[in-house]
DNA sequence: TGTAATCCCTACTAAGTTGATAGGATTAAT
DNA sequence: ATTAATCCTATCAACTTAGTAGGGATTACA
């Protein structure tokens, strides 16, 4: 399942893919728009801001912007960030790589080799996807 | 993440393809060969018995079957059955379908075209791979 | 210089899920 | 009968999620 977290990161950055680049996007704006809770989206743009993913300008007239054009900000990038591993499961993670306890040989491993065409299937859709897909915006 | 319950299920049902139908397979058996906890083993089994996946034999020299070939046994259907939707959002799920609380209109949502895709290429893999696959037996 | 607007940060919490464990009831073979 | 299985219900600790609360720091602007 997608978290609200993911989501609610995905529909904010999206809305300020669409709000054009020129001024920074307050976060009471995209709260209200969008129906999310303020308080929590504020923790979630600032772990994009963090990642590096969006900027940020403090005080009066502040808010968040984009930091690369739309086209430019891949789906992989935004996902680990929100959402963590895209693989079901660590031993299959390209990134987050973990061996599994109660697995001897993974190369044996019936499950494994299920999840990574499961991941290689989803990491072509988030690969291919940016966030001017997402929005409509032309880069 | 894949849920342990899915995992172990997973390697449950290769072990009991792998060993041939004549007999049915105890759950000490897998929980001692697979490393699963046997009690938490015994309820999942249980749940694939009542999802029709697996048939049960009670008392002395009972245990678990496949009802089909492992050829006929999708993976769809198990993981349903496992983890429940296969869609990382209700609003794209065939089988459980639910209509986002925060989402005027489902078609004009940025995340609901994404995660389209993504259920579509998962589904993709799921509906073209069996039991035999995962267990390496023939039919 | 004051004030309002805005992001930034930490801490807390209720509710739900996961991954078990415990104890026994039921069923069938010998 | 005894033994070996599945079946069923209940319980539980740990963790995660989806927030809420309260304020601190920074900036624009009058």
């Amino acid at each position: 399942m997608l978290s609200k977290k993911t989501k609610y990161g995905l529909k904010a950055l999206t809305f300020i893919a669409r709000s054009g680049d020129d001024v920074p996007v307050q976060v009471s704006a995209i709260a209200k728009s969008e129906q999310i809770p303020q308080k929590f989206l504020e923790s979630i743009l600032l772990t994009l801001r963090k990642a590096g993913i969006l900027g940020s300008k403090k005080g009066k007239h502040g808010g968040y912007y984009l930091r690369s054009e739309p086209s430019e900000i891949k789906m992989t990038d935004v996902m680990r960030v929100l959402e963590g591993p895209i693989a079901m499961v660590p031993c299959v993670s390209l990134n987050y790589y973990e061996k599994c306890d109660d697995c001897p040989d993974e190369h044996k491993c019936s499950v494994h080799k299920l999840m990574i065409q499961v991941r290689d299937n989803t990491l072509k859709v988030f690969r291919n996807t940016t966030l001017a897909d997402l929005s409509g915006v032309s880069n």
